[in-house]
RNA sequence: GGGCGUUUAGCUCAGUUGGUUUAGAGCAUCUGCUUUACACGCAGAGGGUCGGGGGUUCAAGUCCCUCAACGCCCACCA
């Protein structure tokens, strides 16, 4: 073994073997082997590429799968790779825009083979990263969301909520991108603030021309779609023109005067013009009193007819056109420069034009309601709780969903229109029947509409997150009622951002209640947010993200995992530098260094290579015994830590970091070092026993320790479980129960174990700190003189001098009942004593006088504070007793400290 | 405009129901170490009164009010 740890030699060939095992498929053991334990990924765009969201999403689902899966559970991580409607046909159509070839010269089918051609080609880059990253997924289960079985549970779940009633085609004001021609959903619209103008423009009084009426826009080229100008019933400046008309200007189009709540009379001038084609409020305005829309705008944002002669320019060629003969005709009252909101399309960036369409919507208020219930009654529940706030506001407004999309790339919708023979066109009236195959549509139109009709199926595609909400079923075969949708749905955990709570959390919750009665998972975990290092959020037009796969490059895949982990504090964001990975990698070679270091000695005490089952834990050692304490404690606090609904990564991972570290590295190892390295050869036969039982409580710490931090970095530990000896695989073996000394029977001592070594940890403080105070080398022995305050305390010290020794470089070392200060020694406090260290010819009484004293107003100070505590008579009276008694011993054992810390000064004059 | 979050050592963050923490860790800084597992290491030290103000309480970093700054989400193109 290297003193530094490679990961790069080890990850890949460690992951290929964990599937060529079938360890990542569900299988379970012991006691937990029927319990199910299910995660299903978020799927990854197949265009995508794993950037550091993914990496601590995906960490996090490893954890807890990995976690379950040695638990015994029969663990299923579901993978998988969504289609991603529009950005796939994006991908796809800008590489075909390279040849200058566009996809309506292919036609429909020859693009969408395109698409596929290159999501076979192209499509498992992020799975590739997926694997990189050490996930458990399992693999030979990989679904995506345009599979053929997948398709089929898209056209059910459509076909049933038609027949519900649910899904229904109208004509509604939606939102259209003019660049991507289609529709979008409202949660697919971006509010972007960018500086516009307010332009207020005087429309002329159709009853007396010399009079106007100033409207106030900040879009004057919708004014071709106006029809009516609204103000409010109040406002005294308008209620007489209220039912008169007025012209839209450059028109002979005249218009009413109406009154609607709408208007604000504090907004503008208080009169606003309604064109309920091109805005959604105004839609709203027109629907109240009965006036019929005008589109005044082309699908692809030119105007249209009804702008005469403005028809065929674009929207913003066409604002300043029509701004400047506004002008010209003095039409043109006054022009604000304000910041305006302006709606995007999250694909493009273009900016979206609320559209008067016929498209396909679900009702969302049936669908909702027991959807809301569900995390209401707690049957699923956020981590952080307060997402189910933001979850909340999204469904209750119940806005009916758009999910048709004009897109190629996608499912199309399964309704087929009819088309009469002599006709032959599709129209807007034209009838249609829904079904879930062409075959069922033929026999449904037949009878329907007699045989004398050909079928058209209907163009358009369903929004991705249509296919996307039906992920934790789908996946699992349904419609079919398959053996893994009865074991493995409802799912456990769903680990997202919260960026997606209402695009699929919310969506998944009231498909799979609709369709399998059930909730789709218990938990929600939504992950932090990962922040560069100045805490602006990573993107690829600032140029300041982290590559994942360049950080497992550099420090390894499980030294990322790790530092993900130990950041990761319940929503808390994380800003993420590299710097901080190096901890992570540090942690990975300072428990490689310690195995390195012990495994020899493992051969030497039994003659055979790695671990066996025959160790040796007869006559433990107070450390033996106190670090498989500490084992259990480490044991119990990850188990509880990891388990849902809890989630506490970062405590988990913490309590690893601090056990390993702190207390296997630092205390126990330097304490048993001696016994562990001890010639075998050259050692008598308790010697050689003394050796054995050392290097098997190594071992055992080692190879339980190794199984509990596996989740979070499964490469090393797997490394490592192999260099023991072991045959059979860590990452489907035993998760360790906090038993450890109840099995070896220590269990007993366990409490008086860890104090007393607490105690002794801290007398070797105080001979660091003196030493350190005086600047003397390691290397320098110290002559080290121990009083204890009684006879019962010094003799645990006496009988543990070898700890103290091992711990740092002493000379003599006595152990006495309330002995002298000796001349020329430093003085340091110990619990229930005191400790002095001969320092003649070093000692230097000021630097002393300073330190003690230092130390003594620190205890005078807190004895202040308690004495003032404790004499506050009604401190004494409301606070529990228990908390009182600890404030007086508390005082107490300040006040000693002071009486010593006074002593020693006295000594020193 | 509505909602949510954050504000604790130079930096990045812990601090779970108010009371053994006059506040912890990592990094950084300073001092001393080629101590034979690890310099991706070892030992020690300095450094904060918990954003400001007010309140509740015997007791507040921890609860309430308020102000401020920063961030996120939603709404809003009259």
């Amino acid at each position: 073994m290297d003193s530094r740890y490679s990961p790069k030699d080890i990850e890949e060939k460690w992951y290929k073997t964990w599937q060529d095992a079938g360890a990542f498929k569900p299988q379970g053991h012991g006691p937990n082997k029927d319990k199910p334990f299910t995660i299903v990924i978020p799927p990854p765009n197949v265009t995508g590429a794993l950037h550091m969201g993914h990496a601590l999403n995906n960490t996090l689902q490893d954890v807890l799968t990995r976690f379950k899966r040695l638990q015994g559970y029969r663990t299923l991580w579901q993978p998988g790779t969504d289609h991603a409607g529009i950005a796939t046909q994006s991908v796809v159509e800008k590489q075909l825009a390279k040849d200058g070839v566009k996809r309506q010269d292919l036609g429909r089918e020859a693009f969408v083979a395109k698409v596929w051609e290159w999501k076979n080609e192209y499509g498992d880059r992020i799975v590739n990263q997926l694997m990189r990253l050490g996930s458990s997924c399992d693999w030979s289960r990989l679904r995506f969301t345009m599979d053929e079985g997948l398709s089929k549970a898209v056209r059910e779940v459509f076909v049933r909520l038609y027949e519900d009633g649910l899904i229904y085609r109208g004509t509604r004001l939606i939102n259209w991108c003019p660049k991507l021609q289609t529709a979008l959903a409202d949660e697919e619209v971006e509010n972007k603030e960018t500086k516009g103008h307010f332009w207020s423009i005087r429309y002329p009084l159709a009853g007396d021309p010399t009079q106007f009426i100033t409207v106030s826009t900040t879009r004057p080229e919708t004014m071709f779609g106006d029809v009516a100008v609204a103000v409010n019933a109040e406002d005294e400046r308008y209620k007489h023109l209220i039912g008169t008309e007025v012209r839209i200007p450059g028109t002979t189009r005249t218009i009413p005067i109406i009154a609607d709540e709408h208007a604000d009379p504090a907004k503008g001038t208080g009169a606003v013009k309604i064109t309920p084609a091109h805005d959604f409020n105004d839609y709203e305005v027109g629907k109240r009193h009965n006036l019929t829309p005008i589109i005044a705008m082309n699908l692809d944002a030119t105007l249209n007819h009804q702008a005469g002669k403005y028809a065929g320019m674009n929207r913003f060629d066409a604002r300043k056109a029509v701004v400047a003969d506004l002008e010209e005709a003095g039409l043109l009252a006054s022009v604000e420069d304000r910041v305006i909101p302006i709606p995007t399309c999250y694909r493009s960036g273009d900016v979206v034009e609320p559209y008067l369409l016929d498209q396909w919507f679900v009702n969302m208020k049936p669908l909702a309601v027991p959807a809301l219930e569900a995390v209401e009654a707690g049957r699923t529940r956020f981590v952080p709780a307060r997402y189910a706030k933001t979850y909340r506001d999204w469904l209750e407004p119940f806005k009916d969903w758009c999910i048709s999309r004009q897109l190629w790339w996608g499912h199309q919708i399964p309704a087929w229109y009819v088309i009469s023979e002599t006709d032959g066109k599709r129209r807007q009236d034209t009838p249609f029947v829904v079904a879930r195959t062409a075959e069922a549509a033929r026999a449904q139109a037949k009878a329907k509409y007699g045989a004398n009709s050909a079928l058209i199926q209907e163009e358009d595609v369903l929004d991705t997150w249509f296919s996307s909400a039906l992920w934790p079923f789908s996946t699992m075969g349904w419609p079919d009622k398959t053996p893994e949708l009865a074991t493995h749905y409802p799912t456990d955990v769903l680990v997202t951002d919260r960026g997606i709570i209402y695009f699929w959390v919310a969506r998944m919750v009231f498909s799979g209640l609709k369709f399998l009665g059930k909730e789709p998972f218990h938990t929600v975990y939504i992950t932090a947010t990962i922040l560069d290092e100045k805490g602006q959020r990573m993107s690829k037009s600032k140029g300041n993200g982290i590559d994942p796969i360049d950080m497992i490059e550099k420090y390894g895949a499980d030294a990322m995992r790790f530092a993900l982990m130990i950041m990761t504090t319940e929503g808390q964001d994380v800003k993420l530098s590299p710097v901080k990975l190096e901890s992570g990698r540090n942690f990975a070679n300072k428990l490689w260094n310690a195995v390195r270091f012990v495994l020899p000695h493992l051969e030497a005490a039994f003659g055979t290579a790695g671990i066996r089952d025959d160790l040796r834990y007869d006559d433990l050692h107070l450390a033996d015994r106190w670090i498989l304490s500490r084992l259990d404690e480490t044991i119990r606090t990850v188990t509880e830590n990891l388990e849902p609904p809890t989630l506490r990564f970062s405590d988990a991972a913490q309590a690893l970091y601090r056990f390993t570290w702190d207390d296997f590295c630092s205390s126990y190892l330097e304490i048993r070092k001696k016994a562990i390295t001890a010639d075998a050869a050259t050692l008598s036969p308790e010697g050689l026993a003394a050796k054995k039982q050392a290097v098997s409580v190594f071992a055992t710490v080692v190879e339980k320790l190794i199984t509990i931090l596996h989740p979070f970095m499964p490469f090393i530990t797997e490394e490592i479980r192999q260099a023991l000896g072991r045959e059979e695989l860590l990452i489907t073996s035993q998760w360790p129960s906090a038993d450890t000394c109840k099995q070896l029977g220590i269990e007993a001592s366990s409490a008086h174990d860890l104090e007393v070594m607490t105690k002794l940890l801290r007398i070797v403080d105080a001979i660091r700190s003196i030493r350190g105070d005086y600047a003397l080398p390691p290397a320098h022995a110290l002559e080290v003189r121990i009083s204890c305050d009684d006879e019962p305390w010094r003799k645990i010290v006496e009988g543990h001098k070898d700890i103290i020794a091992s711990l740092e470089k002493v000379g003599k070392i006595s152990v006495e009942v309330n002995s002298a200060k000796p001349a020329f020694s430093a003085a340091g406090l110990i619990p229930e004593g005191r400790l002095f260290i001969p320092l003649e010819g070093i000692l230097d009484p000021a630097q002393e006088k300073v330190r003690l004293t230092k130390e003594l107003d620190k205890a005078e100070g807190y004895v202040a504070a308690q004495e003032k505590k404790l004499s506050n008579e009604s401190f004494v009276k409301s606070a529990p007793a228990e908390v009182v008694e600890g404030e007086r011993s508390k005082l107490q054992s300040q006040k000693d400290k002071v009486e010593k810390l006074k002593a020693a000064l006295a000594d020193l004059s």
